[in-house]
DNA sequence: CCTACCGATCGGTAGG
DNA sequence: CCTACCGATCGGTAGG
């Protein structure tokens, strides 16, 4: 009659944002059911209202939370005292780990935004387009600063953002580099059309 | 009582494709009504159903004429009698072509295709695998003919496709640079890190 | 944490 | 193309 209950790390609530991360990532928000998350834990759904308060939370929580993730890591890569290609490294880096160590929450983050109710949805993309801008601005300095090649800086922080994020197709090709070759051959790519 | 039928190029069922991939790109597959279509053609949800099967059904015909339109292109491009860059060139481009012209439906094929029921799902997923298989194969081509440098060949093709699909992000920096600028600024950053 | 249940909305059909 | 409607499922609540 007694369960063993497997010693997780984190409340109760953490185990439920987990599950629903990863439904949230393998069928979508809206596809996903509260009931179903409920039965991937083993209860039922009224009994998930006792640790969350609606399913829209659990959205704002994943979203939140990896948007925080990123932003603390600019703020201290900012102020290193390094050339920006290094900076550059630094921060591609720390997506690609991101992406590779959250999946689902950086997956549910990058797709399922727009399912986020006010003021929740203005406040997810102001913050995402400063962190563009502050990425914007990081090029254009290093530009200035002849440490990088003349390209448009718009343009490579688009390239570099979006190519980091291509890894999301990266579990369909495993085998294929080991994650710290990966992980260089990336970082290569993308600075060696930058990089003077 | 009359009215004046705007001439619409395409039929009826066009017109409800088209504005389905709007409504599924702006709020997703699932989150949209076959009622907010037809409310935003100006009937009744039922009156759709004279014209298409299912809902799955406009997911369906968009991610497939995507995919289609990308499969014819890369066929062309694989006999033409040009250098591996000048073939990826051309691809690149017409990347940038389809996601600036056809926005709605390359952005519904790029996020909504989880949505698709089988067996459409796995053979959405066939043909995106197969596309990329022969965009790799090209780049190796490219690379045991020295005409490329030595990089690995999954990892440019992932970063080219994801930086092209970044262009998603474009609408909110239009000002930026005008549309041909644009694609040879991509360009130029995109090949400067693979070609010799 | 569960049972029981609610109002709303969904995709889709019948019939004209 | 519309009116009328159906069964299923949804997020969430009451009450214990």
């Amino acid at each position: 009659m007694s369960k063993i209950k497997p010693v997780r790390n984190g409340t109760r609530k953490d185990t439920i944002i987990r599950k629903a991360a990863a439904l949230f990532r393998k069928k979508g928000f809206v596809a996903t059911s509260m009931r179903e998350i409920a039965d991937n834990i083993g209860v039922e759904a009224s009994s998930l209202y006792n640790h969350i308060g609606s399913k829209s939370e659990l959205l704002q929580s994943i979203c939140f939370q990896v948007a925080n993730a990123f932003n603390q890591q600019l703020e201290e890569v900012e102020q290193m005292e390094t050339p920006t290609a290094k900076k550059l490294e630094s921060l591609i880096r720390f997506h690609i780990r991101m992406m590779l160590d959250n999946f689902d929450e950086v997956y549910v983050a990058n797709h399922e935004w727009k399912q986020l109710g006010e003021p929740f949805l203005s406040n997810f993309l102001a913050q995402r387009k400063q962190y563009e801008s502050r990425l914007v601005e990081l090029v254009t300095t290093g530009i200035r600063k002849k440490e990088l090649k003349n390209i448009h800086p718009h343009v490579a922080v688009l390239s570099i953002l979006s190519a980091v994020r291509g890894l999301e197709f990266w579990q369909r090709h495993k085998k294929e580099p080991e994650r710290p070759e990966l992980e260089n051959n990336l970082v290569n790519y993308l600075l060696h059309g930058i990089t003077r």
